[in-house]
DNA sequence: ATTAGCACTGGTAACTTTTTAGTGCTAAAT
DNA sequence: ATTTAGCACTAAAAAGTTACCAGTGCTAAT
């Protein structure tokens, strides 16, 4: 490919992205000072290797999935924000009183705000989270609140009803023991230690061992199952795009996205930007993933940008690399 | 309406449900043995009364919402569960094990099962809760986790990074002060008497006394917020009849769903089962809403069926009547 | 290497025709 | 007094026409 068509292709998936229609030789001309057929020769040189396609053989291009892929690693350039978004998104991140599922939380807003896209949080893995403290606090007789943290400061609580021949004492104690035993373990590994290590201490010291024994199981093991959040925000943003305008793909990309099990598929732990265009999505070959992690006062998560694979791709790698800066800003705050 | 006409309104709403076609006088000639002349006088008659409306001069006849309303009302009959269905739901409500929350979740989940529409529950209304007790679990130097009981059993917690010049005892003694003081208090009173009763008295026993106002103030709001609880079950249900079979029907319902302030109000404090019916449904003119209370061990809400408006009615009076049982059942035991 | 010219193509939109499933009404039959 | 057969009529849906448009690829000339 030379410079040339590099630029062609450059300015065809552009166009495509803003027009949505194949693109035409005769749109072209202009632009590149050249006759409709020779450009017409490009294309064809740039269909051939695979960059472009054609929906039958008298329309106009688009780009295939290697094209699109080709122009995000090589010819578009991220755009930076304007003064506008920017600001709007320092306010979020420098606001130390927020709490910190509440910044992510109002940062996802405002990124399907100015994108106009979905996007969508998963945060809190139990993977790295590990022990850091187990709590009873009695609300009456027949109750008692059981609170897990862990040291990336998640709490979950749980209350149980207790049967009377517990003693809420008993399931302090048996708090205690755990916090000395335990504290450090990752959060999935706790049950198996719960019951190879603490059992047999407690069988000892207390009578309905059995008993307690189950609740402290629960309540750990409600937090393994509540681990991974997922929050979506804009999820009709998507709708709005032009590509769904017919039943069938809307049925199809909404049922996607109730898929909890696909939408946990998109955390990833690599660094730095990543995207997923088309059936590398696996959401739709019509839809784009881009993501990145954050690491945000230890808790750790990763922001997906949801669209369709005719994303305005320059303005979503300027938001994130922006978001990823001042990310990394605060943490040296 | 005579006897025969009766039984001939039920006929075209049931028929009409099944096949969501124009009910036309041809096919009712054999069910009653009459000559489709016949039937369309009498047609013709109940569409006067305002029961049945046709689309054009030449369709069959649909139900009107008065119609489907008289049907509900006067003509049909809620139908059993079979015995599947019955144990299913049996075997959740009885199952003491479980926590409330996940009985309510579960219950869900089968009823927009077996009845293919979807299921909500409004629970939690913080209206009729009480505060029971507000407890500080510290985590470690610069963490608390407030927490927040009320009365009906419902617990949430919210963690604070604390700065250095709050001491967590202070926390403490400003939480015993509102066990003392406020508890009773229904829940969104709690924020105002926060101010006027518990800051005038720690305004002169804590130094910090507005920094530690402020993290109860905001734990208190945090409760409030969250207080009327939305589960949806089977959301996808309603993209699979047929009447959202265009794209703008489709957008509608979605964005309908995710519109909080409408799907909040459903909640209703009527005993019983109540139906809204097209319009009245506040969704949309093709949706009906069926609805009933329940009351689990002190934790109230609404249990909702989402459905088209040409739903099997017989089925979900029946279902609901089942759960209501039930519930009474083990409210007895 | 570029371009003008031309035959060709598949999709879209608009219009027409046909078919279909129903209606209401009248007059005759029970 | 009901009920029914028969017929003219209707709106919608389906199928068929036609014309047009926005493109293409290829060839021959520049």
């Amino acid at each position: 490919m030379d410079e040339r068509q590099k630029e062609l292709l450059k300015e065809i998936v552009e166009t495509y992205i803003k027009t949505i229609k194949p693109v035409g030789s005769k749109g072209l001309c202009d632009k590149f000072n050249l006759s409709s057929a020779t450009i017409r020769n490009e294309m064809a040189f740039l269909e051939q290797l695979g960059y472009l396609e054609k929906n039958h053989v008298s329309s106009g291009r688009i780009p295939s999935e290697k094209g699109y892929k080709y122009y995000v690693e090589n010819l578009m350039k991220p755009k930076e924000l304007n003064g506008e978004e920017m600001l709007k998104l320092q306010t979020i991140f420098h606001n130390q009183e927020l709490q910190i599922s509440d910044t992510i939380q109002e940062c996802m807003q405002i990124i399907s705000e100015i994108t106009n896209y979905t996007s969508v949080v998963l945060g809190k893995s139990s993977k790295e989270n590990t022990l850091r403290q187990v709590s009873i606090v009695p609300i009456d007789n027949n109750q008692v609140v059981a609170l897990v943290c862990t040291d990336k400061g998640i709490v979950e609580n749980k209350t149980f009803r207790i049967p009377d021949y517990i003693f809420i004492d008993e399931l302090v104690k048996t708090s205690e023991i755990i916090n000395k035993l335990l504290i450090g373990t990752p959060i999935d590994e706790v049950s198996e230690r719960l019951e190879l290590e603490v059992k047999p201490i407690i069988s000892k010291r207390i009578k309905q061992y059995e008993a307690v024994y189950e609740i402290f199981y629960d309540a750990f093991n409600d937090f393994t199952k509540n681990s991974t959040n997922i929050f979506f925000s804009g999820k009709s943003n998507m709708l709005k795009q032009p590509e769904y305008d017919n039943v069938e793909e809307i049925k199809n990309i909404i049922n996607k996205f109730e898929d909890e099990n696909l939408v946990k598929n998109i955390e990833s732990i690599n660094d730095g930007i990543n995207v997923y265009i088309g059936d590398e999505s696996k959401f739709d070959s019509n839809v784009t993933v881009v993501k990145t992690r954050y690491n945000l006062n230890g808790e750790e998560g990763t922001i997906a940008i949801v669209g369709p694979k005719r994303m305005e791709y320059d303005k979503v790698f300027g938001l994130l690399e922006f978001i990823n800066k001042e990310l990394e800003k605060r943490k040296n705050e």
